[in-house]
RNA sequence: CGGGCUGUGGCGCAGUUUGGUAGCGCGCUUCGUUCGGGACGAAGAGGCCGCAGGUUCAAAUCCUGUCAGCCCGACCA
């Protein structure tokens, strides 16, 4: 097929959008693939709109060849549903509620979990329907906090969800599988740089989980990687691997000493080296156990104090702490809720007081490299004074463990004993996880099994985001000059610029674009009369259409020229041979 | 929700400090010249200066309020 740029819907612009930050969204608006109608809302144009459709079209070819079914659901939802697995409550201000004249509610749909189990509850009883594979491509509504960066984080946003249903753990795990050797085969194609990570399953449950990340650094996911082995985690996942407990038979009792004004990690470290040096090394803020007063907020709005313990070199990572903790929030407990609590001294925290006032609803949890036999240095509960020499296990016994800390390149890998971490950023592009059955059960989905008894249905949920995709993809491949994109997913196979005032350049630049258009070629034909090659030129760089072929100057000795849009090279081709050398040239 | 910034033709911006006929570049229209790297000349079209109220002879500009947007932090495809 053929696109005119003469009469293509399309302006492309010479400067770049005023509220746009990220390359991609300032490309794909200069280059007239979209338009935004209000924040976190886009319009599609022709160029946008067929990158986006390709994108779909590989993953519809890829999940219908591990025989994924398409279905589609509305995207005006009723209530009912999401009050049953409770996440009309837990979605909180992130979805867009509505009423209908009658006054019932609805939503715009965030996600379709609820409607894929329903929909096989009602039609499926029994393990001999089982496994199934169904999917959709769907536009999705989140009210997002800060919708930002074009179409990488929308309000409306397009898809792929996919769901499996299977009767026991060893169905899921395949079916897993094959979605994950689907997806590969998905992102192999779509022809960009990706990492496939370890993942929290976040709000939507359930438990292994990975994501797709393109790697860009206009990202909003970190990931890590090790140096020596093929572990690859988003930070959110890592789990630190805890080190063996020490013996502390030899260690001394814990003692209480004074440290005034050493309200920070900081001031403690220098106190400490100046009045109770080591022999054997500095003190260093690792020394320290750090005691963090947070604030749980759970989605049904009651507040929980928390307490975490953590080494004293290290932050508390908001993210990775809600991470695991979802659909639960997590702030800093402010001054009043701080009050409530006597025992705690604000800056000398320790073991100690959390242990008096876990009776009070405190819970204590520490990182896991606060294994039985470490010894500390911590709060005393008093004003100006902390323990040294406190072992865990001990002199204190935490509630539990819980993955807080930030991770920090040079962390040591969690899995082998070579390498260390190393992180960089993504555009998470697809997340695939098994839900097990949190849905089946909240909704009643069972069948009846070999013996006639029923069991209840576990399932796998499968994401891509194509819009996010085309944003993703465009960001990963863009270079100095515009797009690039990659030749699955171009808006056209070429991009035929014609130049020059004479009238024989355009016949036969026409001619050759039918001739190509007519052998299945989608050329973009820049036909555009009294436009100058320069003009041109810019604009099919900025578009980004993979080849590039110029009829011009080169016509006299007939040939055309063909340009490789990311490399720049570029070759003659007689026009007679031009046809078939550049069908063979998109078909490869 | 906290912090920073910004609202002026379709797009990018100046003008606001110090009130006095609304400007520049790009784009758009017409004519002519140009035609392989965002050409040139001439003539045009297009603006409740985010909104509301106030001060003033006079407000894009000062005051009050309000709305919206963008960016940075807490959410997810």
């Amino acid at each position: 097929m053929m696109l005119r740029m003469s009469t293509l819907f399309v302006r492309t612009l010479r400067e770049d959008p005023a509220d746009a930050e990220v390359p991609s969204h300032k490309l794909l608006v200069r280059a007239g693939y979209i338009r935004r109608v209000a924040p976190g809302l886009y319009s599609w144009l022709p160029l946008g709109y067929r990158v986006l459709r390709k994108i779909e079209q590989v993953i519809r070819d890829e999940m219908d060849s591990i025989g994924a079914q398409e279905v589609h659901f509305p995207a005006l939802l009723p209530k009912e549903p999401y009050d049953a697995t409770g996440r009309w409550t837990e979605y909180g201000d992130g979805i867009f509620r509505l009423q209908d004249r009658k006054g019932a509610d609805y939503l715009l749909g965030p996600t379709h979990e609820e409607m894929f189990t329903l929909l096989v509850k009602d039609l499926y009883s029994s393990y001999k329907d089982l496994p199934l594979a169904i999917y959709q491509i769907q536009t999705k509504y989140r009210d997002e906090p800060r919708p930002r960066a074009g179409l990488l984080r929308g309000r409306e946003f397009v898809m792929k969800d996919s769901y499996s249903f299977d009767v026991d753990d060893a169905g899921l795990e395949a079916s897993y599988q094959r979605h994950r050797d689907a997806y590969i085969r998905i992102f192999d194609r779509l022809g960009f740089d990706y990492v496939i990570v370890k993942a929290t399953s976040g709000a939507m449950g359930g438990s292994r989980s990975e994501e797709f990340l393109a790697r860009a650094d206009a990202g909003e996911d970190t990931y890590v990687r090790c140096t020596a082995c093929d572990y690859a985690a988003n930070v959110e996942a890592v789990e630190v691997r805890p080190p063996a407990a020490l013996s502390y038979d030899d260690a001394p009792a814990a003692h209480a000493e004074q440290t005034p004004d050493t309200p920070t990690i900081e001031t403690l470290v220098d106190h400490l080296n100046e009045k109770y040096p080591r022999e054997d090394r500095p003190w260093a803020a690792g020394d320290t156990l750090k005691n963090v007063l947070l604030v749980l907020k759970h989605p049904d709005g009651t507040r929980e104090p928390l307490a975490i313990g953590l080494p004293g070199d290290r932050e508390v990572d908001q993210k990775r702490l809600e991470g695991q903790l979802e659909p639960i929030e997590v702030e800093a407990m402010d001054e009043a809720e701080f009050r409530r609590h006597p025992a705690l001294v604000k800056g000398y925290i320790g073991p100690g007081a959390l242990g008096a006032e876990r009776a009070s609803g405190i819970r204590y949890l520490v990182d896991p490299r606060v294994v039985t036999g470490t010894r500390w240095v911590t709060g005393a509960d008093i004003d100006g004074s902390h323990v040294l020499d406190l072992v865990a296990g001990r002199d204190f016994t935490p509630d539990g463990t819980i993955e807080a800390a930030e991770v920090r390149d040079g962390d040591p890998c969690p899995v082998c004993a070579d390498g260390v971490l190393q992180s960089a950023r993504g555009i998470e592009m697809g997340h695939i996880f098994q839900l097990g059955r949190k849905y089946a059960d909240a909704l009643g989905l069972q069948v009846l099994d070999e013996n006639g008894k029923l069991v209840t249905v576990t399932m796998g949920s499968y994401g891509i985001g194509p819009s996010r995709g085309v944003a993703a993809i465009a960001e990963n491949t863009l270079d100095d000059l515009g797009l690039c994109w990659p030749r699955e997913v171009a808006p056209a196979d070429l991009h035929l610029v014609a130049t020059g005032k004479e009238e024989a350049v355009y016949a036969a630049a026409e001619e050759l674009a039918e001739r190509l258009a007519a052998a299945g070629v989608t050329v973009l034909f820049d036909d555009r009369p009294k436009v100058s090659p320069g003009v041109k030129f810019k604009d099919a760089e900025l578009i980004g259409v993979p080849t590039i072929v110029v009829v011009g100057k080169g016509l006299a000795d007939g040939v055309v020229e063909v340009k490789d849009r990311r490399s720049g090279e570029r070759e003659n081709v007689a026009v007679g041979d031009a046809v078939s050398h550049l069908v063979a040239l998109v078909r490869r």
